[in-house]
DNA sequence: CCCACTAAGCTTTTT
DNA sequence: GCTTAGTGGG
């Protein structure tokens, strides 16, 4: 047992401000951090874990530290490692939700009925085998997809509902009433497979703690302290998870719980997080101290007095008042542009105009509500040759090729992964068809033992004749020597041997799709990552739970993202376009959640503001194509929402009509729009690209100028009579109410009273 | 078994 | 408008 010294000369401590201070060294009892943006969140939490160690309040070992996210446990051990100096030990238990609670699980599977060895299952297994299932229940498949079943099924285990707890829920309302079937058989399947989907890694340590207590005491005895990153994003499972391991740390009887977060920038509860475990934090701790860290060390007064102007339209919040002493620099600025082209171009001079002046791109980031808006930018990017890079995105071990090849990974490793075997049985195509296969499922199941081994048998039988059964022999025998060959040979060399002698490399070489050669190059990458860990065994538990690569060394680059993915996450410059009704907040976000959904997407608002240090650029445009067709669209009610005392409003000259935002900008602001320039296409990257005749970008410059055709006639009265019958390429047909310049009042039919601008309509006799 | 056509649907993302 | 998954014909 550690023994508690006092700490005359805490050097880690200097700096921090009283509030942080206080967050550190309150380490008995529970604790809420209220963090809101910029207030060195990650810095309380880091010296907090430090100073727990420093004081010999506990071990390394004798600390559990969750986060969301991998890349966020990876700062946070380093960045203990750099405040304790070489001497601190690890920290074991420091990681995400899913890694403690697989490493956990390894220790106990037996008393959920896996094996120690069990395999964890991603998105793709987990769709393969409910399809299997579904098909089995006899239940319309296209009605119920796997793909429908599978996020219904994990929201129930979100929720942490068993089977058993789900009856009395509302589990029959699906699949035909077979909804607690289907899941019920989906379980089973999972255990005869030793397989645990990311789900269950959650839900079995719930079952497991709540069934054995004595089980749950030794966590008890272990665990002293309790810390939880960005608790604000936590879902009923981890939520029941941790109350269970914080009744009673360090066997005393304490609650020597610490959770961070800040219900302000929760923007995660379509995936199942509850604002409310944060909210309702007090009630489930009794005695539970709350400190606010106000103080933003990131942005100017400008830029969180928007911020804070515009969060405080939520109903549902514990409340914070950031401030910094930061004061003046440039208020947020508010632009109007004619359409998504128009804001790439605008803002990509906006950029060189930065990069100019001596700053850098890194400097720089572009945060939209969703990845379709990043189009515009990159097409616009390229044409300048403007360096960007796109974060988030499709992840390396998540495409197709890296998949097959673990697939044959886990064949190597095990003869019972029946996954992994029907995946890649036949790939490379070797003749065993959908009919064989089937047959092999059958035979395993009839027989109660895995595929491979049913395909030993089968093979000696009539069952499977020709060409496929003489494939299946060679393909057995390939497996057989690959296994005996790994006995000796280095896990990279072996993967290097089995992608080369299945046929695998191969078959991509012959693929004459644009996309083999990329798929060729990750399949060396995934050969490069596996040599960074000693065991395939190693590799394989990695991949399973980190599902993302370490980036290499950074150029000078434009980030562009979506607003998700820039929490946590800050720049000198941010762009936020696309702040129109409808796409920011999202229409199906107000459909699908209404008042819980809006205020959702205004958090995510306000995440975007404060990522900004110096300078944030809110955009909307009077034009928008969505699914193809062009619509007009109105400003966000979010830029409303901004204080005017922190907000500078602009509009791009003579492109969007100001009488169409009188009525809810101009109030608001009590002021006129003054003209951004469009420096489209005088801007040196512009010229660059006129230059440049032979350049191959693809694009003809007809999208950079292109968008005049539907532009209306400046300073003429619409053509069309009130009365008269339009058509509107979104809204249908409809007449005429009122013609404002070029601003119509058109009664549709079926989208009832919407003002568009002429020169979206055409006469209905013309259509 | 492969390719070509059609239909549908279309935020956000981690593990 | 564009992509992806599923189907049907050759």
């Amino acid at each position: 047992m550690p023994t508690r010294t006092a700490v005359s000369e805490a050097d880690y401590l200097d700096g921090l401000n009283p509030e942080q201070r206080d967050a550190v060294l309150t380490t008995e009892g529970p604790l809420l951090v209220l963090a809101g943006a910029g207030t060195g969140k990650t810095r309380v939490l880091t010296t907090r874990l430090a100073h727990i160690i420093r004081s010999r309040l506990a071990y390394p070992s004798q600390i559990l530290s969750v986060t969301f996210t991998n890349k966020a446990a990876r700062e946070m051990r380093e960045r203990v490692a750099k405040l304790m100096g070489e001497q601190v030990e690890g920290m074991p238990w420091l990681g995400t939700f899913h890694s403690i609670a697989a490493k956990i699980l390894r220790i106990h599977a037996e008393l959920v009925g896996l094996k120690s060895s069990f395999t964890i299952l991603d998105t793709d297994d987990q769709i393969r085998l409910l399809k299997q299932v579904i098909q089995a229940a006899g239940i319309d498949d296209k009605r119920w997809t796997a793909r429908y079943m599978a996020s219904l099924i994990d929201g129930w285990k979100n929720k942490g509902l068993t089977p058993d707890k789900l009856t009395a829920n509302d589990g029959f309302a699906f699949a035909e009433g077979k909804g607690v079937q289907i899941y019920t058989t989906y379980q089973n399947r999972l255990k005869v497979l030793n397989a645990a989907d990311f789900g269950d890694l959650l839900l079995h340590n719930i079952t497991i703690f709540q069934k054995h207590p004595d089980v749950l005491a030794k966590y008890h005895n272990k665990f002293r302290y309790l810390l939880v990153d960005e608790y604000q994003d936590t879902n009923v499972a981890q939520y029941l998870w941790l109350r269970l391991l914080a009744q009673n740390t360090g066997g005393t009887g304490a609650h020597n719980v610490c959770c961070v977060g800040d219900d302000d920038q929760s923007i995660y509860g379509w995936r199942g997080a509850e604002v409310d475990n944060i909210l309702r934090f007090d009630q489930d701790f009794p005695g539970a101290k709350v400190i606010r860290l106000e103080r933003n060390y990131r942005s100017t007064e400008h830029i969180l007095g928007a911020a804070s102007g515009l969060i405080a339209a939520n109903k549902d919040r514990l409340g914070k008042t950031l401030w910094t002493e930061d004061m003046g620099g440039n208020k947020v600025a508010v632009t109007g542009v004619w359409d998504g082209p128009a804001e790439a171009r605008i803002i990509s001079g906006d950029i060189e105009n930065w990069k100019s002046k001596g700053r850098s791109y890194n400097d720089v980031a572009i945060l939209v509500r969703a990845s379709r808006q990043m189009r515009n930018f990159e097409e616009r990017f390229i044409q300048l040759g403007l360096p960007y890079r796109v974060i988030g995105g499709p992840r390396f071990f998540e495409r197709l090729e890296i998949r097959d090849a673990h697939a044959y990974l886990r064949v190597l490793r095990s003869d019972t992964d029946d996954l992994a075997f029907e995946r890649i049985v036949n790939t490379p195509k070797r003749g065993i068809g959908a009919t064989s296969v089937r047959k092999l499922q059958e035979a395993a199941r009839a027989m109660n033992v895995s595929i491979e081994a049913a395909t030993r048998t089968i093979v000696r039988t009539d069952e499977v004749r020709g060409k496929a059964r003489s494939a299946l022999r060679a393909f057995l025998l390939d497996i057989d020597r690959w296994r005996k060959e790994a006995e000796d040979a280095k896990h990279t060399e072996m993967a290097e041997r089995i992608l080369d002698q299945s046929g695998y490399t191969q078959m991509w070489r012959d693929n004459k799709d644009a996309k083999s050669q990329g798929r060729l190059d990750n399949l060396k990458e995934l050969i490069n990552a596996m040599g960074e860990f000693d065991t395939l065994d190693a590799y394989m538990e990695h991949v399973s739970l980190v599902m993302d690569v370490e980036t290499g060394p950074q150029e000078d680059e434009i980030s562009l993202m979506t607003l998700h993915s820039a929490k946590g996450l800050e720049f000198p410059l941010v762009f936020l376009p696309g702040w129109e009704e409808g796409t920011f907040p999202s229409q199906r976000s107000l459909d699908e959640s209404g008042m819980a959904g809006l205020e959702e997407e205004r958090r995510l608002a306000y995440v975007g503001i404060t990522r900004a240090r110096e300078m944030a650029k809110i955009y909307f445009a009077a034009n928008r194509q969505l699914y193809g067709s062009w619509q007009s669209s109105l400003p966000s009610r979010f830029i409303d929402e901004l204080p005017i005392q922190h907000v500078d409003v602009e509009s791009e000259a003579n492109q969007y009509n100001p009488s169409l935002i009188t009525s809810r900008l101009q109030e608001s602001f009590g002021r006129s729009f003054t003209a951004a320039q469009d420096s489209g296409r005088t801007s040196p990257g512009w010229q660059r690209y006129k230059n440049n005749k032979d350049n191959n970008f693809g694009r003809a410059p007809k999208d950079i100028e292109g968008h005049a055709v539907r532009r209306p006639a400046k300073g003429k009265t619409s053509n069309y009579a009130v009365g008269e019958r339009v058509f509107h390429n979104k809204f249908g047909y409809g007449a005429v109410k009122a013609a404002d310049g070029t601003k119509l009042t058109v009664e549709f039919e079926k989208a009832g009273e919407k003002m568009v601008l002429d020169g979206f309509v055409q006469r209905a006799s013309e259509v």
